[in-house]
DNA sequence: GTCTATATATGGATAGAC
DNA sequence: GTCTATCCATATATAGAC
C-alpha cells in the first residue's frame, strides 16, 4: 500500500530548521548554510522560497512572537479571581515555554541587539499592549480588602514572568553554576509548574 | 602646569570598547571595525594587542564573567541568618547588575549560542561551582523550627536569582509590553531594591 | 605603537542548467 | 522546484611604511 507523504513540505521544513537554527545561534550568528543543512537542502532553495536571510528571519520572529500575546492577554483580562488568575497564568505560561524552551532567549536577544528591527517593523504588528486594566482593579481591591499586601500590578507581574521566563533564559549559567545535566534541569522545569504559583501566591498573600 | 596623562592606555581603552560592542551586539554581531571605531584606534590596532576576535572575546568574556562569582559565593557562604542573608545577597546582587546592566545578557547569550567555547575554555578556570551547602543547611533548620515553609534551596536560589537578573534579561521586552520609556525603566530597577528582598521573604515565611 | 593598504576568508545572494 | 557554480560585499587578519 502507497504511504502518504511523510515529509513536509519544503517551505515547512526550511521554516522548521530556520527556526531551530536562529533560536540557537540568533540573527547574525546564524549561517544560510546552516539552515540549509538543517533541512537537507541547498542554499539557493532559501533564496528561492525567501528572498533574503532579512526577511527569513523576520518571517520566523513574528511567527513565535505572535503566540505569545494573545494567550497571555486573555488571562490576564480574564474574569477569574486574583489568585485563580496568577495560577492560570503561570500554568498556561510554564505550558508554553515547555513546548518552546529556546523561545525568551530568541525575542530577548534580537530585541536587544537589533531594537530598530523590532520597533520599525514588527512592533506595530504585534500589538503589544497588555491589557492590564482589570488586573490593576483586582490587585487594588484584594489589597483594600486585606486580603493581600499592598504591591504594583506592575511589581507583581513583573516578579511572575521573572520567576516563568528566567529559567529557560539563564538554563546554561544555572546548569554551570549548580553543575546540573540534562535530564536533572528537565526535572527542575517540570517542579516549577507546581512551585512557582504558590511561591508568588504566599509572597502577596496577607 | 603639565597635566598628567587623563586617557587611558591604548590597551586600556581597547578592552572598554571591545566589552561595549561585544556586549551590545554579541560576539558574531560585533565587527572589529566597531570596536576599532569605539576605541578611536585603527582595525590594525586591535589585532597588534589581542591576535584576533576570538582571542579578544575571550578576555573580555573572562574577565567579566569572573567579576560575578566571587561575591555571589561569599555572601552566600557567610554566617548571617537566612532573612538577612537573602537582603545582603539581594542588594549585592542588585547593585553589582545596576553597575552592569549588560552583563547578564551577555552571558547568557553568548552561553547559549557558543556553548563550546564556554565550556571547554573558560569554564574550567571560571570555578562556577557554588558553595551552597551552608545555606542548604539553613534552610532545612529553618524549616524544622517552623520558621519558614519547606523549600528545596535551589528553587529559592533560582527564584532569587530570577528575580533579580530577569529585569535586565528582558529589558526591552518588559518596556514595550507594558510600553515604559527609559527614564521610567530606571526608577523601576531602582525600586526593585526594596522590593524584591521582601518578596521573597514574604514568600517563604511562616 | 600606530597607520594605510592589501590579502584572504566567509557568507549572502544570483545565474543558469536541469 | 532544485541543483551547481559563481558573484560580490563584508569582515578578519596581515604586511609594511612611518
Amino acid at each position: 500500500m502507497k504511504l502518504k507523504k511523510i515529509s513536509a513540505t519544503t517551505e515547512e521544513r526550511i521554516k522548521e530548521a530556520a527556526k531551530k537554527v536562529f533560536v540557537q545561534k540568533g540573527y547574525s550568528g546564524a549561517r544560510m548554510q546552516d539552515i540549509a543543512n538543517e533541512a537537507k537542502i541547498n542554499k539557493a532553495l532559501l533564496h528561492y522560497y525567501f528572498r533574503s536571510k532579512d526577511q527569513l528571519f523576520e518571517l520566523i520572529f513574528m511567527e513565535n512572537v505572535q503566540k505569545m500575546m494573545p494567550k497571555i492577554n486573555s488571562i490576564i483580562d480574564s474574569d477569574d479571581k486574583l489568585f485563580d488568575k496568577i495560577e492560570n497564568f503561570v500554568a498556561e505560561y510554564l505550558g508554553m515555554l515547555s513546548e518552546n524552551p529556546f523561545l525568551p532567549l530568541f525575542v530577548v536577544n534580537e530585541l536587544s541587539s537589533h531594537p530598530e528591527r523590532f520597533f520599525q517593523k514588527i512592533a506595530p504588528l504585534a500589538n503589544g499592549n497588555l491589557k492590564v486594566n482589570k488586573f490593576i482593579q483586582q490587585i487594588q481591591d484584594e489589597a483594600a480588602r486585606g486580603k493581600i499586601i499592598p504591591i504594583s500590578p506592575v511589581t507583581l507581574l513583573m516578579n511572575t514572568i521573572s520567576l516563568c521566563v528566567f529559567p529557560y533564559l539563564g538554563k546554561p549559567m544555572i546548569q554551570f553554576v549548580f553543575g546540573f545535566d540534562e535530564l536533572q534541569y528537565r526535572m527542575i522545569l517540570e517542579q516549577r509548574k507546581k512551585e512557582v504559583a504558590s511561591f508568588i501566591i504566599n509572597s502577596i498573600k496577607k
